[in-house]
DNA sequence: CTTGGAAAGTCAACAAGGCTGACGTAAATT
DNA sequence: AATTTACGTCAGCCTTGTTGACTTTCCAAG
């Protein structure tokens, strides 16, 4: 077993060990958006509209701006999911008062049950791995998945994480 | 910090640390697939296109009933990608001995050099979370992924895993 | 030997959700 | 007054997923 000079192993880095990694992550996300993708499949929404609910319930008041730097996704691919959504009245979208170029975006009642109903899902799927992993595993988790993203990613990552 | 009988932490199982859990899988999983998606941008190729090469890289001489097991898609959809990737000559599809109606594919030699190309970006990235986490971490990160997979695909995953 | 069903492939049509490019409008900034 | 920013929208394209219908090939059981 391979070790550096301060001891630890280096197995983890090994070609197969990274290997196996990168198939935990595709097979994982997989299982990771099954629930609520079954959910939306009966609607007329998608994976697209369970983003945009999910980070406007988590920054209410946000802008369309932020919203499109966390999502990495154009402003015309944005917009067509939003529409959809403040059609539906899941949504609702204020002129600014400080800038009223800006739209800050709000969840409405309806939109909170459905972010409820698909966040329900996906958690329980969470806390069934964190609660069978147990709570090292889950810190080696956290830790990991920081360290993948990319840097501008790991920003908006911290900067929601501040609230809670 | 609440406890359980047996004395573990509970703090792990909030809706607040599940949901960052569900939020640095989303924005890990978009660098996890940024390297490749940059380099197949480029070519006429995608995302789906990765995934084939390299479940036939792993396990080369797989027929596409196989292939169709794990990836979770439509034999048309399947078949779309694994079409262009025979006539580009990237990969090769022969007759089953034992069983002709079964295709069996493998890499070709420049199949196999766009593999390389694709999964030495993706192991870098690996590699460098790897490092940065620590091998402890390592093992919560898998553990937790695994628990978090469908247990059909979970079996997919302990079946390639074997091999390594 | 015949037949039923599995494995593979194909055609057509469609939808979600990305993208680019171009354009318009209102509001803020310089 | 001119420019920039934030947002919305139209049009068109691509990838990748879907369903449904159909054919060919072939193994295996009756």
């Amino acid at each position: 077993m391979a070790e550096t000079p301060g001891g630890e192993s280096l197995l983890f880095l090994t070609d197969e060990q990274l290997r196996k990694g990168i198939e935990a992550m595709f097979f994982a996300y997989r299982g990771f958006t099954a629930d609520p993708d079954r959910i939306l499949g009966g609607m007329d929404y998608g994976r697209a509209h369970h983003r945009a609910i999910h980070f406007i319930h988590r920054s209410p008041g946000t802008t369309v701006s932020n919203l499109l730097l966390i999502l990495g996704v154009t402003k015309q691919s944005l917009n067509r999911v939003l529409r959809t959504l403040i059609e539906d009245g899941l949504v609702r979208s204020e002129k600014g008062k400080v800038d009223a170029r800006e739209r800050h975006l709000h969840l409405t009642d309806k939109g909170q049950m459905l972010e409820r109903e698909l966040s329900d899902a996906q958690r329980a799927r969470m806390r069934a791995a964190y609660r069978a992993a147990g709570p090292q595993a889950v810190q080696g988790f956290r830790q990991v998945l920081e360290a993948m993203m990319d840097p501008e990613m790991r920003r908006q990552y911290n900067r929601l994480k501040e609230g809670g």
